[in-house]
Parts: structure tokens; sequence; C-alpha cells
DNA sequence: CGTTCCCTTGAGACCGCTCAAAGACCGTGG
DNA sequence: CCACGGTCTTTGAGCGGTCTCAAGGGAACG
């Protein structure tokens, strides 16, 4: 539950492993360069490690280079927590943060995670010099307003049943569309209570609930892999609409 | 609940009644001058029109002038409404719709409301021309960010209570802030209907809920106004954390 | 081999839901 | 001026989804 940083390192851009996913819109090479030379420094941590405490001041805008890691709110005076959301590979994290306002939220890490991190006080150059660059930081953080809108949904009008329903394929979507998926099957280093406290349920009930679709066939969750066995079904039962994946820049 | 438009008009950005307003920033006549150039026209809509239908394709900026409005989504094959967020006098909306993704939304006026719009075919020009007010843009998504994020504290931890007290606490600071607010009166054009639709509720027990914050003395609803009594009592009530009104930009 | 974390299951309570109906308010037209 | 229909609010009654409390089991780890 504590910060734990290893050491600075030097992963290039121009060799940054996600580059080379569908998903990620090709950027050319004097981009790739600026991106570089943005880039402050990589941060590492553990499984379970606090990347970011709740009310500590951050300056810090990054790119998740490689696993899982999360995001939450407290509830002032309580120990209720909301997950707001996860990162993933190739997710670009902190905008909301570097607004000067004291209204804290913390990150923690659910495995092995790298980020690359770049210092906020240098996103006004950014702006001032690269308008392709900052434009995509816009259409990314319109894209997460999406995301989160579509939560809402969720949190709001979904029943307990289809929120756990929705919230895993959601992730197992979100894992394949960066090359996490082998078969239908991925990694999912989320805890049953992780997932209450994404969906606003009981522990209790997320169990019960996990429970019934398992039944179903539509899934299996065995060693810290999900089994999405029935993709349509799935989608079904959490009420998932469209969504596509669409081809999104990498900063 | 048809489209009503009455009549194209000229307001002019200079002369634009927000911008004396405490709440946001002050702008150069330069800059007032470029938001002008960009701005396409005005729309007007009366107490229930739709601005915007669901699934109907959005290719509009826009920054409401007067008026309340709000942006809401349906569960697919169902009639459940989730309300997303509330549009007042300032409030720049229409970011997220801009990616191509048919993932629809409506718009509803809730009173009479002119919005000032802009093209969005027009954004990356405004990009390439104009790192302010770019970086502006983004910093007010990024603003729109935590709102959400604090919604869905609302939605995933907070009792029914307590989002009760929340919401009109929050609409309250919010018409307050744009200068709406006489003597912690505000005009309510929402009805409980709507209140119901944002916070995840029935209609029954929201109105059962308000009956009990009423009863506390810390809220009256009266002839569509709603007062406030003991706005500290609200936030408690409410678990209302920090926020203070930040000084912000106006597009 | 004990500790710890996580998952699972049962039992009872309660919050919030649905159904139903009546009252209040308002604009419209006879 | 009143009757009327529509929208919104209020209240009652009963049901069920979800919660809390509690306890047991399994796997990982030192």
């Amino acid at each position: 539950m504590t910060r734990d940083i290893i050491a600075p390192s030097t992963t290039l851009c121009l060799q940054c492993p996600l580059r080379e996913l569908e998903i990620f819109r090709h950027r050319s090479r004097a981009d790739v360069s600026y991106i570089q030379a943005f880039k402050a420094g990589e941060e590492y941590a553990g499984p379970g490690a606090t990347l970011l405490h709740e009310n500590e001041p951050n300056t810090r805008l990054f790119t998740v280079l490689s696993g899982w890691l999360f995001r939450y709110r407290t509830l002032e005076g309580s120990h209720r927590r909301q997950i707001i959301n996860y990162g993933l590979p190739g997710d670009f994290m902190g905008l909301q943060a570097t607004l000067d306002d004291p209204m804290g939220h913390g990150i923690e890490a659910l495995t092995n995670v790298t980020v690359c991190y770049f210092e906020q006080d240098r996103l006004w150059e950014l702006f001032a010099d690269h308008p392709q660059l900052s434009f995509d930081m816009t259409w990314l953080a319109a894209q997460q307003e999406r995301s989160f809108e579509e939560q809402l949904l969720t949190l709001g009008q979904r029943t307990g049943f289809e929120r756990v329903a929705y919230l895993l394929w959601h992730l197992f979507d979100r894992a394949r569309d960066v090359g996490l998926a082998v078969d239908n099957v991925i990694e999912l280093p989320v805890r049953q209570q992780h997932l209450a406290d994404t969906l606003g349920l009981s522990l209790v009930h997320t169990n019960k609930t996990l429970q019934k679709i398992r039944e179903l066939g539509a899934i299996d969750i065995r060693e810290r892999c999900l089994y999405v066995l029935n993709e349509a079904h799935l989608r079904e039962l959490g009420r998932v609409d469209s969504s596509f994946s669409q081809r999104r820049p990498l900063l």
C-alpha cells in the first residue's frame, strides 16, 4: 500500500511495443520523437501498490505502458470506495487531476505496472507547439467522457445483474483491444471487491450474481482468468449496446 | 418534443452578458473576436423541446447562452433514461459527441434556451490557430470529467437520501455560480422525474425522500423554486465534500 | 502449518421498487 | 366563468433486490 518506485528507465517511444497494435493510430517518426522529448520518465509499481494517494496533489500525466491499475474516490468520512475507471496498456490518464482543485482521487496498481509520465507543467508547451498532439489529447479526453457516461448509465439504470455482466464484458473487450486476450480468455487481476466497488454493489451480492452468470454458461472465472464462453450472450445479459473498437491515438 | 428552431440571431460575443460574471475568466478582445468568428449561429428551444434526438448524428459544439437543458442516454430496448448532466448558462457542451461513434444521447430543453453553436468540423482549425482556446477547451473537458467522477461517486456510493440532497445542493450551487440565485432561492425548472432519472431512483422514492429533506428544514420547494433554507445542513445531508467555485474559461 | 487474503454460502433486515389512486396545478376551450 | 384534460406531485401498500452480519472453505505464502 506504499509508494513503490524502483528506478528510472528508458523505454524509447520509437520502440514502444504498444505502437505495433492495430488499435492505435499511426504516428509519424517526428511526432513520436516529440513525445519522447516530452516524456519525463517511467514509474513502476507492484500489485497493491499505490501510485497516487488520495488527496496527494498530482502533477503528472501518464500513459500506461504495461499492467492494470485503477483510479478511485472515497466518500468523505466513510470507507465506501468508488472505482472510477481502470487503466490498461495504452490508456492516457491524469488530465482531470491537473486542475488546481484539491478534490482527491487515488490510483492503485493491480499488477506489475509501468507508466510513462509527463510533467503537467509542460502541458501548455505542448498546446503551443504541437496542435496535432494537443488535439489527440483532447480527443482522448472526450472519449474518456463517453466512457464515463456509459458508466453513469450502468450505475443509474442497469440492474445489479446487468451491471456485473456489463462490466465483465467491458473489461474483456478492453483487454482484447490491446492484445491481452488469448482465445476469449484474459487474465483478470481484479478481485470481486473491485468489481463491487466499481458497480456500487456489495461484495456478497456481487459474488452471488457472478454465480448466476456462471450458471448461465456465459462466462467462467478460474485461476485469475476470465473465460468468455459466450460473448454474444454476455453482451445481452449486460445490455451492451453498439460499441465497436475505434482506432485511437497513443501518447 | 420536436425540433423547435425559431430564427438565427446575432448576439455579439463582445457584448455577451455572461462575460460580466465573476465566475468566468477574463479574455482579451482579440480572443473574443476569434470566438465570434468561430461562432456559427444561435439556436432556440422552448421547454420540453428536443435540441438533439438520440441517435441523431451531432456535428455541433455549443455554449449555453441562457436557460437550462439536460443531456441523457437511454438503455437500449428499455424506457429507462439516465440524465447525464445539466447545461446551464456558460456551459460548453458537445465535445464527447464529436467522435465518429454512433453511440447516442439526447438533449432536451427545460426552459427557454439559447445556445451559441460552432461547427465541429472547424475544431481542428481552432487547435491549429489558437493554442489558448484549445487549451481552454481541454481544461473544460477535464473539468467535465471531474464532474462525471463526482456523479459516479454519487450513484455508486451515496444512499438514496444522500443522492437527493447532493443533487439539490449541486444544482443550487451551479445556478448560483452563474448568478441565477437570489437570496438562497433559485428557479428550479427540473421535475421530480428528472431528479429521479439523474439519480437512478424511482419517481416515488425520490418524492418521499424530498419530503424527508423538507421536514428536516434544509430546503423547501414551492412554485418551481428551490429554497435552500440551511445550506450547511443540506451539504452535510448530501455528504458534499470540498468544492469551491473556480473561475473558468468561457467559449 | 499458521496466517492472510479471497471466495462462497446462509439468514434476516431494510431500502427502494412497482402498482395504484387521489390531489394539485395549469392552460385551453366551451 | 367553469369544465376539462394533461402534467406533476403526493400518499399508501406490498414485494423483492440488495444489504449487513456471520461463518466456513480454499489457496497462497512465509
